[in-house]
DNA sequence: CTGATTTATGACTGAAAGTCACAAAAATTC
DNA sequence: GAATTTTTGTGACTTTCAGTCATAAATCAG
């Protein structure tokens, strides 16, 4: 019964939240690396100065650390995407959510590898029913999110007038891919070019396949 | 020494190879299934009706599996691409290809999921060098034969003058991205749109990216 | 047919995820 | 504040799987 100055939540409960935390972050940190998907739970345990067995105390398997770090960072992200949408322009609008997207993807590659990871749908049938609904929650809020600005920007007459499905489709695949490629290969490496200029052609691209869609083909 | 009827190759020699095959293609019906990652070597030994051993006479490691199989599907995914470029219309041939691929990738999910699995970067540098440079080599035969595409569509002045590889990435990434959503989230449930529908709005995408790109936006 | 060489094999090793019986600590009761 | 109950922490243990290797089986040479 809380009562006068003592919190809901009890010391030894904030304490073990802290602790929750504590775990997320020492993964994150060895998660910065190359090789993050050979990352064991034990050096994990050991990073976060606790025995293995604690780790299992709060998250029922590896995957569900990789669950929480993507649902923190994904709402994140969605959080940052409201503050852009200020300009009257939808493109001007979208210019800067794909800006927004590529930076914190390439400022947090920790965070970023493990949301795509758990993009997979074999990974998302593994979890845990609740998890499962979490995700499909936030999916929905981006859908609605991205949706709503491409929607206005058919009603101005700037994209053509196709389901905003379909739109969102072309741009999640290119974003998605663009993110991988630059992943997989070291782009700077491999195209000769920094990220900055891949960046911008791609977001580029993105709009201009976005515009230039012709009005329903066939 | 062969000599008369003799070929160069033993009996024993080819049943080495033809064995050789059937590990792989044992690899393949195994990695037809949804859960393709957790397949075990042992598995595919029983499948090829043979023990684990003999697995890695032929096969350094499970990844080398994978290599082989990746190697042989974009050599072929590449073979019929230059079947589809006798039309004088860069776009309709790239629409021609953007359709290949997606046909090829769709119709062979095993080895499509496996080439997918081998573009990661951490992934090749574990590869022994001989193989990671037969990767190279296939990889800029595929960059050269639509890079050739794509200026040709430049000197006919149907495609913005920009450098090759920027347009590629972009297609490249999309197709990617598109590739990986029809496996990660079942399309059809999704987005309730068909495949074929989805196919066909993502390669026009492609195009209108492509073509409507600015002619140097800044 | 005998001995040499090559090829096939599955028991073994090592590494990592996940479990659990028990230890330590904290909370509760008297 | 001692005794008892509940909660929390732990690392040794189990299981699974990639990769190894000593040995068996097959093939070949003479």
């Amino acid at each position: 019964m809380p009562a006068g100055g003592t919190p809901f939540i009890s010391k030894k409960q904030a304490e073990f939240a802290r602790r929750e935390q504590e775990i997320l972050n020492a993964a994150l940190s060895l998660f910065e690396g190359p090789h993050w998907e050979q990352v064991t739970v034990e050096q994990i345990s050991r990073k976060a100065e606790i025995g293995k067995g604690t780790v299992y105390k709060h998250f029922a398997s590896k995957e569900e650390i990789y669950a929480y770090i993507t649902l923190a960072f994904t709402d994140k992200l969605l959080e940052n995407f409201e503050t852009a949408t200020s300009s009257e322009d939808v493109l001007v609008c979208l210019k800067n959510i794909i800006r927004i997207a590529f930076d914190m993807f390439l400022a947090n590659p920790a965070q970023a590898r493990v949301s795509f990871y758990c993009k997979r749908e074999d990974y998302r049938n593994r979890l845990p029913q609740e998890l499962r609904e979490q995700f499909e929650k936030l999916d929905s809020r981006f859908e609605n999110f991205i949706g709503s600005i491409l929607t206005s920007g058919i009603e101005q007459g700037i994209i053509p007038e196709k389901p905003v499905e379909h739109l969102m489709m072309g741009l999640e695949a290119t974003f998605d891919g663009a993110i991988s490629m630059i992943w997989n290969t070291d782009v700077s490496h491999q195209h000769t070019i920094d990220l900055d200029t891949y960046v911008t052609i791609i977001s580029e691209y993105m709009l201009a396949g976005l515009v230039g869609l012709k009005q329903s083909s066939d």
